[in-house]
DNA sequence: CCGGAACAACTGGTATGGTAGAATACCATT
DNA sequence: AATGGTATTCTACCATACCAGTTGTTCCGG
C-alpha cells in the first residue's frame, strides 16, 4: 500500500516528512528504540509540529513507531508475532495463487515466466544484487498470469515488513541460488499441472526465510520486542 | 486491528471522535458520498479541529474516507475492486487454516467445534439476529483449532470490511441454513482428514456471498465507486 | 553514601488563527 | 438563453500558543 498519497495530487508538508522517514526507518537508518520528538522532527525538516504530528500517526499505524500520549515516540522493533502473521499470510496467498496459477496455465503463460528464468540465471551471475529485484518480479508475475493480479500488493505489502528485516541479512548471495532452484521447480509443476507439487514448493520456498529470520532473531535479539 | 490504541491507556478525544464516525460510517448512519467538514465535525463533538482532523486522517487509512487537500472529505463508496481484493485474502487465509487444522486434528478440537455447531443449531430456531455472532466465533474457533491464532485477526479485518456491505443485505435468515450446512460438512471433514474436501467445503462456503454482493451492486450502484 | 520528594525540562494533545487552493454562485457579455 | 469570467465561500493544510501529563534530575534529609 504505502499509503495511497496518490502522486498525482498536490505533496503536502505532512506527505515529504512521512516518506523520509518511512524511508529512515525502513533502511535502518533509525534503529529500533531510537526515540523521535515531534518538535525535533520539525526543526530538521523545517516545519512546523502539524505535519509531523500526521506523519507520526501514519508511521503509527504502520506500526513502524510507538507513539503514546505525553511520552516519548520510539521506533518500535521487530516481533516476532508480527512477523510470524506477515508471514502467514503471504504464505496462505502465495498459495492460492499457485492454485488458481495452476488451473489455468498455458505455453504462452511458461514463456513470460521462463523469461524471467532466465534474467534470473542471468543476474545470478553477473550481478547477484539485482536478483532480489527480479525476486519480487517472479511472484509478481504469477499473481499476474495466475489472474490474481489483486495479490500482487498483498504480497507486496508483507514483503514489505519483512524487509526491513532483512536488511540485517547478510549472504544472500549465497541462498539466490537455492531460490532460484524452487523457482525452477515451481514452474516445472506449473507447466505439469500437478497442483499438490506446486504447493509443495510453494511451502518449501518460503520456509527458506525461517532460518534466516531465527538467526537475526538471536544475533540481533536487542532490535526484537517482548 | 482498528487501531492499535490500548484501551489501557489514556483515552484522547481523537479516539472517541474516530470511534464514534467509524461506527457511523460502518453502520451506514453516514451514508457513501456524505460530505463531511472538519469544522461540522468538530462543532457536532464540541472539540476543536485537530482531533477531528487526526481522525480524518485515520479513517482515510482505512479507505472509508476520501480526504484530500483543500477540497471536501467525503465517505468513501464500496469498490468491487476493493471487495475482491478482501475476499481473496480471505478465502486464501481460510484454506491454510482448514489445511493445518486438518494437520493436527483430534477428538478434542472436534468436541469444541461441535459445541459452537450445536449452538448454531439451537439459535437458527430461537434467534435468528444471534446466528452471525456465532459464525464469527466459529471461524474463530477454527483458527485457534488449527494452531493459527495469527489469523483470527486477519480474518476479522476482512470481515470488518465487508460488513458495512453486508449491513445493506436483506434475508440473512434464509442463508443461515444453507451457512449451517456447510460449517457441518467442514466439522465433517475435518473429523475424517479429508483436506481436500474441507478446502473444497471453505470455497464453496465463502462463494456463498458472491451472489449477495452481486445483488447489492446492482440494487444499490450509487454507492459504489468507479 | 543512599533514598525520596520536589522541581524543571520535555512529551504529545488540544485550541485557534491565518493561508492557499478548489468549488460554487453570480453577473456581465454575447 | 447560453456562456465565460469573476468574486465569494468553502475546504483542508500549516503555524503557533497553551495545556496536561511523564520523565529525569537535583537537592535535601537520613
Amino acid at each position: 500500500m504505502l499509503e495511497n498519497t496518490n502522486m498525482l495530487e498536490r505533496r503536502t508538508a505532512a506527505d515529504a516528512v512521512f516518506e523520509r522517514l518511512y524511508q529512515e526507518i525502513a533502511s535502518l537508518e533509525l534503529l529500533p528504540g531510537t526515540k523521535l520528538s515531534e518538535a525535533d522532527v520539525a526543526r530538521r525538516f523545517e516545519v512546523s509540529r502539524q505535519p509531523v504530528r500526521e506523519a507520526f500517526g501514519r508511521l503509527g499505524n504502520l506500526d513502524l513507531l510507538l507513539v503514546r500520549p505525553q511520552r516519548a515516540t520510539v521506533v518500535r522493533g521487530f516481533s516476532m508475532e508480527r512477523v510470524a502473521h506477515v508471514r502467514f499470510i503471504r504464505l496462505a496467498v502465495e498459495i492460492e495463487v499457485v492454485t488458481r496459477a495452476c488451473q489455468v496455465w498455458n505455453a504462452s503463460k511458461a514463456e513470460k515466466l521462463q523469461h524471467n528464468l532466465d534474467q534470473q540465471r542471468h543476474v545470478i551471475e553477473s550481478a547477484p544484487d539485482q536478483f532480489h529485484s527480479l525476486d519480487s518480479q517472479f511472484h509478481a508475475l504469477l499473481c499476474e498470469l495466475g489472474d490474481c493480479p489483486l495479490a500482487i500488493e498483498a504480497i507486496a505489502e508483507c514483503r514489505q515488513k519483512i524487509d526491513r528485516l532483512c536488511t540485517l541479512s547478510l549472504s544472500r548471495q549465497s541462498e539466490a541460488d537455492t531460490l532460484l532452484d524452487d523457482h525452477i521447480a515451481l514452474a516445472e509443476a506449473l507447466q505439469s499441472g500437478a497442483t499438490a507439487r506446486a504447493i509443495e514448493v510453494t511451502r518449501l520456498h518460503l520456509s527458506r526465510l525461517d532460518s534466516t529470520i531465527e538467526e537475526i532473531h538471536k544475533t540481533h535479539a536487542e532490535y526484537f520486542e517482548k
